[in-house]
DNA sequence: CAGATATATATATCGGCGCTATATACTTGG
DNA sequence: CCAAGTATATAGCGCCGATATATATATCTG
């Protein structure tokens, strides 16, 4: 019928679709990291197999629908974002982006790169391929970058899955967060040209960690015990 | 048929524990990235389903076990490779030993570092972080390296995870095989003092005075007014 | 050696899981 | 109004991880 005042059952007015997908992403992110069954899924909807088979296939399908839902949000939250004229900062930026989503949706995450899978990639990661694909094009547009886009892409990907991997599994290490701006700064170094030729570093965060680096490495004798400490808390503060 | 003649049950002279074992190992080989099941286990070890509960405890006991004694021929075979003095070509071979035991045992690998529940590392993973950290203390006694050797180690484990990962899902990747040497070397020389990489402005006194500069352009939000003040005294002592 | 104790394995089964064959209601175009 | 397509429900299959109970085997003790 054409009314669609049926309250009973409390909210029927949303597609049945739309509740499982809605459902699953709920239960998968209570879940922490303990698999959802396809059985709560139906319950938490108020819909039996049947359907949930109908619209996705199967649990995967499922599955690979929540992670494009969830992806598709973060994307759309993350283009809100001002422009960020410098190539490389928007590639920080990006870096950044990705992290916290991982770690603020850890299943998500672990379902789009941890389990993996041999030869099979969700959508959703392509996707993300993809738009790292395009911001370092504008790097190299920009003539900033020393290897292919490919290339780059591909290991900016593999760090970025192992570092947010590991700040998942070992939530301690998140204290030293800083972990995920090294290891940027260290891709960054590896397949970009720094700002002010020769110069490994210049921007603020890359000159912060070079000259933490060079304290530990030198004894700067200069300082005392107690100024080096404060020193390095600020360090670590510039460095992201 | 008292008689013990090996042939009527193949291999019942091995142990209980020993054949489970082998037949997990044999089938998770096989599995290709597909979840093996107990059942599966017992029916290949000719063994019934309580002999495995005692032996293991459940069924993630079971293949922590057989990860663990994966995990130990491993590093066997690796400690009859000689010895290498340098102390960063050992860094190399160690993430080299360690990006090839993930591809050629993917399944191993996605049980160690892929499926990762939030808080939870196999004992084998510790292990292996151990054993890095004792290779990064050495080049830190060499006086290579420039972080702490636990900052290092984190930084390798979570780029090496990535790289791995990311060669196992995409196999096409395995052409462009130099991601991982690539990656190798980012971050050995974020972490590492490399032989002949002494730029005269990645010294101390330089790093101190660009580092002066970077903080004049860009406001530095994230120090007050004081703390700026202070930082320039320091950094004003180290550029002598 | 006899019994006691501990270890190891088997029988039988439970409840949960992913998934589907079949049947029924609901919508929609002619 | 009817036929066809779409969406959902009933019921159940076959597999899974795990266990309660019972029995066999090894080990220890007097």
């Amino acid at each position: 019928m054409s009314t669609p005042t049926k309250d009973a059952k409390e909210a029927k007015d949303t597609s049945a679709r739309e509740r499982i997908l809605r459902a699953a992403a709920k239960l998968l992110a209570e879940s922490g990291g303990e698999p959802v069954s396809t059985r709560a899924v139906l319950a938490e909807a108020g819909v039996r197999a049947p359907t949930l088979y109908h619209h996705f296939g199967d649990k995967q399908g499922l599955f690979d629908a929540v992670v494009a839902h969830g992806f598709a949000q973060y994307l759309a939250a993350k283009r809100e974002l001002p422009v960020i004229d410098d190539p490389l900062d928007n590639l920080r930026q990006g870096w950044d982006n990705h992290v916290e989503f991982g770690l603020t949706n850890p299943a998500f995450y672990v379902l789009m790169y941890g389990s993996a899978r041999p030869g099979v990639r969700p959508p959703a990661a392509e996707e993300a391929y993809r738009l790292l694909l395009e911001s370092l094009e504008r790097v190299a547009r920009a003539g900033l970058l020393r290897v292919p886009p490919e290339q780059a892409a591909r290991m900016a990907i593999a760090a970025g899955v192992g570092v947010t991997l590991t700040l998942i599994t070992d939530p301690s290490g998140s204290v030293d967060s800083d972990l995920s701006v090294r290891t940027r700064e260290a891709v960054l170094a590896a397949t970009t040209v720094q700002p002010g030729g020769g110069t490994p570093e210049s921007s603020l965060p890359g000159l912060a960690i070079s000259l933490g680096a060079a304290l530990s490495q030198d004894g700067a004798h200069v300082l005392s015990p107690g100024e080096q400490a404060l020193l390095r808390e600020w360090l670590q503060r510039l460095e992201s």
